[in-house]
DNA sequence: ACGACCGGTTGACACGTTTTAATTAGCGCG
DNA sequence: CGCGCTAATTAAAACGTGTCAACCGGTCGT
């Protein structure tokens, strides 16, 4: 493999290796001809830019990092999607991290992030302790919060997770649910806690006992967790009414909860969270909480892209959704 | 922002640059006084290696890239985690980037993991023509190629998919279906176009005419084709049977069939491709065609490295496994 | 006692690009 | 014809790390 840089580019064109860097990088300040003589160099010898040679000498890449809790989650999915197109849009790229709701596979991937030296880091937390991620912003990371609301000195975009917690709650208990059960994965997962804590808001309102709430946690967020959540459901004996912290458990608890015969809503009313797509395809539509997706990965990367451009004249914002009820057969 | 480097790490330890740096990629070198009075240097500056730097030094990144048709297909996402363990377990990193099917966003993707001067790259092509890749690998950049056989130059991992197609519709003809249709993305994609010969070799097996099986193609295998899909099957008139080239198509068939009041399996037998997650939580559980997807991430990525660290006695593999048939209500 | 040897450390250079200041060429105008 | 001006190009100096040959002080073997 010869390796063809730039001078090697620049002999052939008869050309000095600045002109070179200028027909790739500013070429209006190049004389036409010139240039086409270049480019035609770069053709012929298949020359493509070395990117870590470009980001040494820029200091930073052309790259932000996103870190999800969970890539096999339809909702980051989606969240990805937003952020790929503005990330593409504006000439940069993406590397996506995989948290696995893992503090610690989240400091390993923060740690690769900062090596390559993204110019930002578009992150939703694993933990409450964000203290290592304002170390980041302090070495010269531009960090944004997604899904995850921040006090004051950082950008977020987040949806209002105790109104959606209640609104679904308020939902189960307006069907005639009294004795509920919350299925989640780790308190220490912020959107659990919260939409938990919009649980019992409702039931307050309602009249009811906190007591009322079951709270079941399962290690992950995903099919699997949801899967053991409904055979506990099932030996701890049926409430009226389950809310699940995301689709994924509750697919995972309908599956189960079907398949000893409950029936689903007429035994058990079931609602998710996310509103993901395959939950209106699924044996009983879900309810479930709807959240803005792709505008939350679209926002988010706009701010942190701006921050990045502007980091002096930067306001940092937090931007706060609220989630919209979507009801289906699960629960009426 | 202060840059923290080498040499202020050395300084501060009263070595030499050379030793720093000899402490973190040959520690085994460096005497274990010297080695934690570097290793405290580096916490308390809070120094980052700059990979960057290393990458241009070395010649190349410890990264992989993987280029697949669609990130939110489940498939490519259990696809995704094979990979992700393994080169996480050989201490590299995964650059994951998504075709969307399109052949542009594909050679996209592959120039800026060239210009990341990636180490390999795991790529599901997006079409037949496979030039551009070979010109990669013959620029030092390993290639294996994912559920897509190659022939004898490049390493692949891929699972039958003519096979598939035939056990699929063999199934569906034995439950008595005569009229098919085959619901698929664009016939350029491999997948697709195999499949396809496979579900003709099943009828001709079977003494029936190849006019029996009606295409219906759409241009993205989503769940949002396979509700066009559904749309076209029921304006042409429905057959006994419908085999999808992927789950999600079917999910969306399944979806428009179900609320035109088609009842699956009793007025049209329905069988998907890819065995998802999701597939056996459908409204009519699915029945489908099961490959070793982790498998299929795993292998490859073991292919790829194990060709990086040693390109001479490397001899190129083609893997082929064989699909299974997961039969469930939507067929029976 | 002297040379060979060895583990540990050092210094300098190379990797490929970008950038800045300096140089050259081209051109109109006095 | 020469002056100054602009446009185009160049040479050289970084960016931070890894490597390699050289070096140093001490120990072993004869």
């Amino acid at each position: 493999m010869v390796t063809v840089g730039i001078k090697e580019v620049a002999q052939r064109a008869g050309v000095s290796p600045g002109t070179v860097s200028n027909v790739l990088n500013r070429p209006e300040r190049v004389a036409a001809a010139t240039r086409s003589r270049v480019e035609q160099a770069i053709r012929e010898l298949g020359f493509v830019r070395n990117g870590s040679a470009s980001t040494l000498r820029a200091g930073q890449s052309r790259a932000v990092g996103l870190v999800v809790l969970d890539v096999g989650n339809p909702f980051f999915v989606e969240v990805a999607r937003g952020v790929d197109d503005v990330v593409s849009a504006r000439d940069h790229a993406v590397i996506l991290c995989n948290s696995g709701e893992s503090p610690e596979k989240e400091s390993r991937n923060l740690r690769v992030l900062a090596e390559q030296r993204v110019r930002g880091v578009l992150i939703t937390p694993a933990a409450d302790d964000t203290s290592s991620l304002l170390r980041l912003r302090d070495r010269g990371v531009a960090v944004v919060f997604v899904d995850h609301p921040a006090s004051g000195d950082v950008c977020s975009v987040a949806v209002d997770d105790v109104a959606g917690g209640e609104i679904a709650v308020r939902h189960l208990i307006e069907g005639g649910a009294r004795r509920l059960a919350f299925v989640s994965g780790p308190r220490a997962i912020r959107q659990c806690s919260d939409r938990r804590r919009g649980a019992l808001r409702a039931l307050e309102s309602a009249g009811l006992p906190a007591g009322g709430l079951a709270d079941i946690v399962v290690p992950e967020m995903n099919a699997h967790g949801g899967q053991a959540a409904g055979r506990t459901l099932l030996s701890d004996g049926l409430p009226d009414a389950v809310f699940c912290a995301n689709d994924l458990l509750a697919l995972g608890v309908l599956r189960v909860l079907s398949q000893a015969g409950v029936r689903v809503p007429q035994d058990v009313a079931l609602i998710g969270y996310d509103d993901i797509e395959f939950s209106s395809a699924a044996a009983v539509p879900l309810s479930s909480v709807r959240q803005p997706t792709y505008q939350l990965g679209k926002i988010a990367t706009e701010l942190l892209l701006d921050e990045c451009d502007d980091p002096e004249g930067h306001a940092h914002q937090q931007i706060m959704f609220q989630p919209e009820l979507v009801v289906r057969e699960s629960s009426s």
